[in-house]
DNA sequence: TCGAATTACTTCGCGTACGAAGTATTCGCA
DNA sequence: TGCGAATACTTCGTACGCGAAGTAATTCGA
């Protein structure tokens, strides 16, 4: 794909753009969660477990985008504050559900911002075409990147 | 600000996709990485010093959009490898540059991908509009967080 | 039905990633 | 001019984050 100078420095600077976003957020949710003793991610599980309820470790590894010995990880940290427990499933005893304690749960209702929460804030301020436009980019880009990792593993297998 | 359920869900829909973005593209960096004996930030600073030329530490930090810190482990362990030395600067001595070693050179020949490839992949996919209008709204949103950002700072500092 | 393949999770080793504290050097201004 | 503040970098402790290898439980097919 041919492609003039100007194209690539805009290109260059959307990747850019995103990026800041991205990491921006991130800092930021850490900083937040900082303030309630606890670190990003650990956050973002709390979150999920206190809107979904019971999750398995997998669904959760899922979720945070994360692989299952990271969580493994995260958990053993969180068990070891008292925040979640173990319980083993008793139709499928491989897997591991996570609960949160009394502790956990109070501490969820206690935090009132949402893992991104910076992105998910200036969000809300694009104007409602804006705010489509941007999804439907994004969507795009999503399913073309789907269909390149799709083929990745299809040549890697073989 | 109020938002209706739809607006929520499709600001949730937006930060999905966003991560999932970022999460992919910084994988197979990763995983291209791997194919030449580097890992992901090892692979950005290859490319950033056979483009730029020497930099200090923390040109390189400003750069790849880590601490100081990070970047010192980072650097030891590619010196280590041979691919970089260190060169104090003789105009100021707290500033430490980095060079590439000709090992380090040759490798950053050889490598074919930039960081984040498929998402410089398919967003050289996209249409001139799509492509404008995406920039546009995401430099909006990055003006906002700066803003943003900055506030608390200065209500931090009080 | 039983053994091989699969699945869920853990363990281990290594490489980020950060913040706090420390060292060396330079700057700024009284 | 000299000394306190600022700057550049390193060190340390802790928490991700991943892939490979390991364990236990389940599934599936001959």
């Amino acid at each position: 794909m041919l492609q003039e100078p100007e194209a690539k420095a805009e290109l260059d600077a959307i990747v850019e753009t995103l990026v800041y976003l991205y990491t921006e957020s991130r800092r930021l949710t850490k900083q937040a969660a900082r303030e309630v003793g606890l670190t990003g991610p650990q956050l973002t599980v709390i979150k999920l477990l206190d809107t979904f309820g019971d999750l398995s470790l997998s669904t959760l590894s899922e979720r945070i985008r994360a692989q299952n010995s990271t969580v493994t990880g995260i958990i053993d940290r969180m068990e070891r504050e008292g925040l979640v427990l173990r319980e083993r499933s008793t139709s499928d005893r491989r897997v591991v559900f996570i609960r949160l304690t009394p502790k956990g749960r109070q501490l969820a209702k206690d935090i009132v911002v949402e893992p991104m929460e910076i992105f998910r804030t200036v969000l809300s301020t694009l104007s409602r075409d804006d705010t489509r436009d941007l999804m439907r980019i994004l969507s795009k880009l999503q399913k073309r990147v789907r269909g390149l990792v799709k083929e990745r593993e299809a040549a890697g297998e073989r």
